[in-house]
DNA sequence: CATGAATGAGATTTCATTCAT
DNA sequence: TATGAATGAAATCTCATTCAT
């Protein structure tokens, strides 16, 4: 009946495969409640259920595929910041202009980041989050790597180390101030803001705590 | 088999709300890589399914009633630590102490604490999830004045704020060094050392660093 | 903590039984759909769900019960009619007149006795669905009689047997016309007048015919 | 154990389809006091409960169907009736035959008629409803336009109008001498042969009133 | 490769009925 | 007698995953 377009070389397979991506971004995009169901990617790209566990072997692998990508954008970002070092000030202040701006212009990152752990990394082949983590050390190990040669007085994974404080504070932070969307009525009601941490500000605050504190101890 | 009691009263009530928490977690406990089924945990705690449903109204809402119970048991221990208060600088060793002991104490806080925001409050009817964040808050907002009267320097809030950051800080780090079981021999076969994050030593190294720095500031 | 009214002779243990009979009418009278749940026809009566259960086995025994009182509310009235008979082909017009008034008094009647085989008597103590049918055969006993004694020329039988037709016709014509409330727009659309009995109508014409045509023979 | 065969095509299902229906059939002939469970329909098919309810949305869905076959199957036989009619008379008589035949061969029919109004039309979706009732009044046109060519001195509508008081006296008929198994010692115990309809006797009679008062009239 | 039918585990929900208190 | 907690069967529904075609 329906005419089975193939995907035969490794230039077609890449594109269906990040056509299932896409579609997996565009539905998580419009409901970051809980991911979508694998029929529902499926459908919104076009292909058959049974398609889609062609290119990936479980649901979980499609999100974290979704937030590997996601982590290499805002790694080269960052490579980017070392391009054109300044003063390790100036770095600190362009890291978290840098880190808003990605956050913003990539609303996904956060929600997956958050289920990494909990979620996606217990749904998905050793084997494949293996290669997801051994991605992240690279590029933080090549980040590091770059900012020694800009600034030698540093030592060997100093830059490392606060990049993965600074995930790890993103992290946390962005959970605890994330509320599920019916919650927000009694988060103006009381007064939270004490209490509730101001994601963006909160996160200025601590970064540069975190980054200035460290870095001038070798100034 | 069982012992098939009726829960008469609200404290016997309690018993068997309890008896139901105690199974989950004993399962949750021999397996942390997803939360147990429903039928499990009744056939754990000697009851039927339906009764498991008489408590609680869905799976999540028994996991986010544990964590709240961890949250409450870690901010007992906090409070108590401020009943005898010394200086600021023993407090924050006292803390993490506190804190490393309570982590050790309570294995599935940190599995329950990283399914919160992107699992538990997604399947918790709203007003529960509200109860547990209105609990957190009242304890945050406790330690906050009970801190105040020891160290009357410090500004209202500041405390809670650091507790806050303190919080965020412990559940990315530990999501961040959360590979799963499978994954340990790759862990040890790369030279990860460096950049993953030893969990305690990291959480030592930021939580001084972390408050120190805003407590000396008042000194 | 509640004060337990408790029926302790048997004035008011009818009483009970009658004000659970009473809660029932009302609730199913309100949807004829299903018949209504046991804990909101005690909740309605004011009483437990285990009381319930003191004064019926079922909740199908309930609803006999109800049938049974509507049936023996009927036979009364077929009785009335004979107490001061004309001539039988005034007796038909009566009852059936007689008939078409105790269906729009008693709407639960039809919805009953449409449940009674398929459902009620499925689920109710053996014992107690002989009682019911004794009770009928009883009755229908005693009305042949009445009519033999107003109408001497008539067989023994003949009677009890027209109204076992009767109910028969009844109870297959109100069936067949009880659409569900839902497919009523369906009903209009259609031109299904030709086909969908009109309940009184037909039942008025066959009526004629079933008894004038038995009677007729006998003059 | 099973073939675990994929209907691909139409018929494929359908077949799939009728598979559920003969093993929901087989198990409600075992036992008629209840409709049988979805997973004991499966099992009996060979199928998981899953794909059972890939072609019947409720349980009720599936014994309507079952009914609507019957349906079918009877209208059927009538039709052939009027292939090579003779006269009015004739035709009444061999009516009756071919009902009673039906009867005997389809013993499910007047148990799934019965529950037909009270309960299979409560639980099954409107739409399924509509069809149902509009599949019968397109057969019953059909007999009916059918029967007047073969006596074009009857009015139209007559001969659907007989045919549904036919259905209506089969099915109070059938409901009020239908009594529960256990019930049988009790029938023959008591003088019941008076008021008890005997089914075929009763049937036979009344049918060839209404059918005879009603063809002769045009004579 | 592509498809979508089939699977089956599991979450809820409902609710009649039982039974300890 | 009266209560309502506990039971457990069954209906639905959802959905990730498998696998015959």
């Amino acid at each position: 009946m329906s005419q089975r377009l193939r995907a035969i070389d490794d230039s077609e397979k890449a594109a269906r495969r990040q056509s299932i991506l896409d579609a997996a971004k565009t539905l998580y995009l419009a409901d970051t409640s809980a991911l979508p169901s694998v029929i529902s990617i499926a459908r919104k790209a076009g292909l058959a259920k049974g398609t889609v566990y062609l290119y990936f072997k479980t649901k979980e692998e499609i999100f974290l595929a979704m937030l590997s990508e996601d982590y290499q954008t805002l790694m080269i970002e960052v490579i980017k910041l070392l391009d054109a070092p300044s003063s390790p000030d100036e770095l600190v202040d362009d890291l978290l202009t840098t880190l808003i701006r990605f956050l913003d212009d990539n609303p996904l990152f956060m929600p997956l980041a958050s289920m990494a752990s909990p979620v996606l990394e217990q749904n998905v082949e050793i084997k494949i989050v293996g290669e997801f983590k051994l991605m992240l050390i690279d590029k933080i190990n090549l980040i590091d790597e770059l900012f020694r040669k800009a600034f030698p007085q540093f030592p060997e994974g100093q830059c490392g180390s606060l990049l993965l404080h600074t995930n790890a504070l993103i992290l946390g932070l962005w959970q605890m101030q994330n509320w599920p969307e019916k919650l927000k009525p009694l988060q103006q009601q009381y007064p939270f803001n004490t209490v509730i941490p101001d994601f963006k500000k909160d996160l200025a605050l601590s970064l540069k705590n975190l980054w200035k504190g460290a870095l001038n101890s070798h100034t």
